[in-house]
DNA sequence: GCTGAAAATACCTAGTA
DNA sequence: TACTAGGTATTTTCAGC
């Protein structure tokens, strides 16, 4: 929603920061960007405000919290309808173990991203709550063998 | 790597929290865990070093900051040699517009979630350095349509 | 700049092997 | 007793006005 934002580059600076250490305090964070503590304060504010900044977040380890499985499920839907697409991304939205859903162009509908403690416990969520899920003709599922790279976000240019 | 470290409901109350939101004060993390703020903050620091709280970051919004592209893509390789496939990742890493690798089982070697400035931008990073870059056998791209869901971290149960 | 709150350190206490 | 984990007190730093 917030394309009409004018960010300069302080912002984009304090962006990145904060991308990269959310826990970063507020004078670190404006030494930084060559401001002193409150207008640096208020710029944050401001971008929380106008959804820029939409959430903070820790970045857990999966395998210690005994998720050892990632898969990618590629889903194809019988009907392509508005209202069809619409209740099978309300149908995942429910479903703790998936946590990423992109419609996609093209031959597949969905891109989701599921874990799993275990592939037994995968299979299971397979077969109980995707794959006889309403209007899903195909699912065709990747194990992740492993992940190289997973930057949070998005690049920030200086400018 | 911390897979042996033993997590109690406490730890798992702080990991949820901080997962829900990044930002909150000690203080408040100490309240809902049932302690005070010293063992609480000894918890965490413990968290971190252990290598389960692997980061904080903002979350910010791609089309704020210009990325209106976001593109999964399919890729196999020639030769899926150890060697052959580090030296594709090792590749992608040095992409900024490549934010995700993953190494998946089956047909496609890697899926790789991209991000662009629009869909000539893309263009260009796929011809100009993805599909030439070495023992890439084909690439399947498909751009998202709408994000539907997109729920940072894993589960945290409270047990 | 100022004030109240939180972070961070040191130190103390209780339970357990 | 040594070890582990929480609590208390104090100082420093930060958030927010």
């Amino acid at each position: 929603m917030p394309n009409d934002i004018a960010l300069d580059a302080i912002d984009r600076t304090i962006l990145r920061d904060l991308q990269d250490d959310g826990r970063m305090t507020n004078v670190e964070l404006a030494r930084r960007a060559g401001l002193t503590a409150p207008p640096c304060l208020r710029r944050v504010r401001a971008l929380e405000e106008a959804g820029v900044i939409e959430g903070y977040h820790a970045k857990l380890n999966s395998g210690a919290l005994g998720y050892g499985i990632t898969v990618f499920a590629l889903v194809s839907l019988r009907s392509q309808a508005e209202d069809d697409l619409r209740l099978f991304e309300q149908h995942v939205a429910e479903l703790a173990e998936v946590r990423e859903c992109h419609m996609l162009n093209g031959e597949i509908d969905f891109i989701l991203k599921i874990v799993a403690h275990d592939l037994q416990g995968f299979q299971q969520f397979l077969t109980s709550k995707l794959t006889t899920a309403p209007n899903v003709a195909s699912v065709k599922t990747s194990l992740t063998i492993r992940t190289s790279k997973d930057v949070p976000g998005i690049p920030v240019d200086a400018a």
